[in-house]
DNA sequence: GTCTATATTTCGATAGAC
DNA sequence: GTCTATCGAAATATAGAC
């Protein structure tokens, strides 16, 4: 049978540099911007080349999403399980999110760059009946749930907006903000917008005069 | 001298029509993945006849930029003089930018999405120095500018990220959301955020416990 | 595993007839 | 104002040598 040649403890495989160039490219450039040269270039072999690696430029955009879905299976099992989850405990799951985008910005603006990209890829099928597999998928799910009530689901969406903005500014409009400043401050905003549905006496039309 | 054609009352000119149709496409399929032969299609005559109106692909994406432009200079003065507004008028100010965001919401769309192949358009210099002249450039001016506190600009990224996600929501996950409610959501949404650093006694460094 | 060379398609843009 | 026909560039992908 064969087996995986021997590599020096440390040294990535061709495939896995493939696929931290691409991931960079794609990022930044975007999946459809960028070309098979750009990526051998920077490779230092030619496009051909790529191909021993990967059946198709959309096979390297799969093996990327793959390494995202991972991620859903280790750390945030429990937003599988939305409707057990009482208000009281969103904040505490904004903050494993919050948790798991800070460490792992790339693979996440890879979503949040190339989500067309990414939902027009056939999907591998089996695993889940519904194809919707990824974290993305099931916030999804959540946050259109007709069992929760709509405010509600509002809010929640703000909350995950900020809390996805703030990865793409950390990164572009306050580039000298340290991730643990930040944390703090997703935070304190996710709990300022939170506040108002987990409260006791939750009023769900709670409203404010319409000018200050 | 020339005369523009004399067209029945309230019908629009080929010229508009087609950046009607291209507003559309660009915003749902985006810039560079709309073909001018899609856009001929739907216009039903060939890919050949759109020069005759257009000098280029990217010309009709710059008389579409123009007219999101016009919104800067005729709803949205306020926001030329950042310096000038106090911490309590930011509410206020975030209410303009919601109206102006609700009753053009395409434009803003195009913007969002397209965002990097507008960058990368040759603008139309003369009317500023700095070409940055829209309402998007202004926004990143002020959050950018160190003369306000971080934290203040953090806080006012993440109220302007709620908004325009509530846009892209709205269309979206909760497309039965009435814009009337919608703004009634955001501005709460706007006021819960923004509340901590609108308050007299403005403590920057406030803190949230680590965990509930 | 990587190369050169080439096939195939799609796109933006132009030329010239009507 | 719109047409047909075509050009040239760039991209994905394949074939076959080394």
């Amino acid at each position: 049978m064969p087996r995986p040649p021997v590599r020096p403890a440390g040294e990535k495989s061709t495939r896995e540099q493939i696929l931290d160039v691409a991931l960079d490219l794609f990022t930044t450039e975007g999946f459809e911007k960028t070309s098979l040269r750009e990526i051998s270039e920077r490779m230092g072999f030619s496009k051909a080349a790529l191909y021993y690696h990967f059946a198709s430029k959309d096979d390297i955009l799969l093996a990327l999403h793959l390494r995202l879905h991972e991620l859903g299976k280790t750390g945030l099992d429990k937003m599988i399980d939305w409707e057990r989850v009482a208000p009281h405990e969103w904040p505490g799951v904004l903050d494993e999110f919050i948790e798991t985008l800070l460490e792992n910005r790339k693979l996440f603006l890879l979503h949040v760059r190339n989500h067309d990209s990414l939902e027009r890829l056939p999907h591998h099928h089996g695993e889940r009946g519904d194809g919707k597999d990824d974290i993305l998928d099931r916030l999804r799910l959540l946050l259109t749930d007709e069992r929760v009530p709509r405010t509600q689901r509002l809010r929640l969406a703000f909350a995950f907006a900020v809390v996805g903005f703030g990865l793409l500014a950390a990164g572009d409009m306050f580039q000298d903000l340290a991730t643990d400043d930040l944390r703090v401050e997703l935070r304190s905003a996710v709990r300022d917008l939170l506040g108002p549905i987990t409260a006791a006496g939750t009023e769900p039309g709670r409203q404010h005069p319409v000018t200050a």
